[in-house]
DNA sequence: CACTTGACCTGTCCGC
DNA sequence: TGCGGACAGGTCAAGT
């Protein structure tokens, strides 16, 4: 999610007022919309702002329609403007090559002659036209779980929501965009290191006060990442085509075989839900109540 | 219902 | 150098 936070706000600072004027698409499955409604509500649309819901970006269009888009772990949303078309030059660049590459599936050319365009190596991600009114009612929208940045999440509410996964894992748990929208793999691990929580203690076991401290460490967590631009672990890159520097400020996430900046004990990786999951085994210890 | 696993893809890395 | 397998930031459908 703070990934997708840098983003939005780069686009927001540079897509507003400009128009789309054709879309090229070469890979299907990730844009499923007919061709008559791309023509109907995208082309010759004027972007009023982007939003974000989770990890969704969110382009509203004067059209009355959205365009939603989800990058799943590979996506990239790069912009080049008509005279930048390189974006070289700048010393922490790090996507300076020719756009589209291999890897593009989706170029969106706005009236101006600049770039929006969509790279997704693994080809998970997707986009999709929706009409701005029937966001909130469509089943994207509708399971969410509570923003974690937003000023009502409280401890309380962290509770409340961990209540509907009693009997999972605390990174399980994280992880399920229903309980809270937002938090990834990253912030999974990094948010229960700060919290002294093993990633497999089962939720009904952990303590309120635990609870209260992941709360605290989720937000701290994912306000620095966004503040450092994200976490760039293999692919990621903002709008303008940089990377994150999170993962140097990373505790646990994939520092395994390193001294737990805590206490100085070997970081240990296993796999939790599914997932290769970080933590300091003297720092985090399992509690079976 | 609650919870876990496999599938969707490409690319990279590691052991043989 | 090549090949097979495991693994990678996310989310569903299908399984138990």
């Amino acid at each position: 999610m703070p990934e997708v936070e840098v983003i939005r706000r780069g686009l927001n600072s540079i897509l507003p007022g400009r128009v789309i004027k054709a879309v090229d698409f070469n890979w299907a499955k990730t844009f499923p919309n007919s061709q008559a409604d791309v023509s109907k509500f995208l082309i010759n649309a004027k972007v009023k702002n982007i939003a974000r819901r989770a990890k969704l970006i969110v382009i509203n269009l004067d059209s009355d329609y959205s365009l939603l888009i989800h990058l799943k772990m590979t996506g990239q949303l790069v912009f080049r403007s008509s005279e930048l078309q390189f974006g070289a030059g700048h010393p922490t660049a790090s996507l300076t090559g020719h756009l589209p590459d291999k890897s593009t599936r989706v170029t969106i050319n706005f009236k101006d002659g600049s770039q929006l365009f969509f790279n997704d190596q693994r080809k998970f991600g997707w986009m999709l036209l929706l009409p701005t009114k029937a966001l909130r009612l469509h089943s994207l929208y509708g399971r969410l779980g509570p923003e974690p940045l937003a000023p009502d999440f409280t401890a309380k509410v962290l509770k409340e929501r961990l209540a509907r996964r009693a009997n999972s894992s605390i990174k399980a748990a994280l992880l399920d965009q229903s309980v809270i929208a937002g938090v990834g793999n990253i912030y999974a691990d990094e948010s229960l290191w700060g919290a002294k929580i093993h990633p497999a203690t089962i939720v009904k076991n952990l303590s309120p006060q635990r609870i209260t401290k992941l709360q605290a460490e989720l937000i701290n967590i994912l306000k620095l990442a966004i503040k450092k631009g994200g976490s760039t672990d293999r692919n990621y890159v903002n709008a303008e085509g940089k990377s994150g520097s999170y993962l140097s400020f990373a505790r646990v996430f994939r520092r395994e075989g390193q001294p737990c900046p805590r206490c100085g004990r070997t970081i240990k990786k296993i796999r939790v839900a599914g997932r290769g999951t970080h933590y300091c085994p003297h720092c985090q210890r399992l509690k079976i109540k």
